[in-house]
DNA sequence: CAGTGTTCAGGAT
DNA sequence: ATCCTGAACACTG
């Protein structure tokens, strides 16, 4: 199934099958329309603390180089950050490699690459950072009120 | 080989 | 304090 749905400036196009998802971009607003994602993801959009994370597919976890820095990014709890560097010592690689795999990452939200930042500085995101600041902004409200206003 | 969503040390302003 | 460099990092096309 393939759906988007809106999101501040931009449509959030989702490829999923069942529970699992398998693909998600970020496309300049056009349609509008919206509704046609899992639920999840809605209210994870939407400013609600949701297990987004359920819907990870299992092959980006199990196979391929970046498995490992997958598997560590999508344990980052809710409105939590961890930078590039912290990452990469972790898993005993370098921090470039993470941000390419932060890069490549054909799934963010569920793979919260939002979420890893440089050490100091945001680090970067495509196609476009505003989007990293507008979810990072997001949790951090969240986090505090459990609530999306005040 | 060049290139990457980095990081660190060293040195100059 | 900020602003350059340059180099090492692990892997990809």
């Amino acid at each position: 199934m393939i759906g988007s749905c809106p999101f501040v400036y931009w449509d959030v196009e989702v490829e999923w099958e069942r529970e699992i998802i398998y693909y998600i971009r970020f496309k300049p607003r056009k349609t509008g329309a919206s509704g046609l994602v899992p639920l999840p993801v809605r209210l994870f959009l939407a400013g609600k603390r949701t297990d987004i994370q359920g819907c990870v597919s299992d092959v980006l976890l199990n196979s391929g180089a970046y498995a490992h820095i997958y598997e560590r990014v999508v344990s980052i709890p809710y409105g939590e950050t961890a930078s590039y560097g912290l990452i990469a010592r972790d898993l005993a690689t370098s921090p470039r490699l993470v941000g390419l795999a932060m890069k490549r990452n054909p799934t963010p939200l569920v793979i919260p690459c939002h979420r890893v930042v440089g050490k100091n500085g945001i680090g970067g995101f495509s196609p476009d950072i505003r989007i990293k600041e507008e979810l990072l902004a997001l949790e951090k409200r969240i986090k505090k009120t459990g609530r999306k206003d005040e």
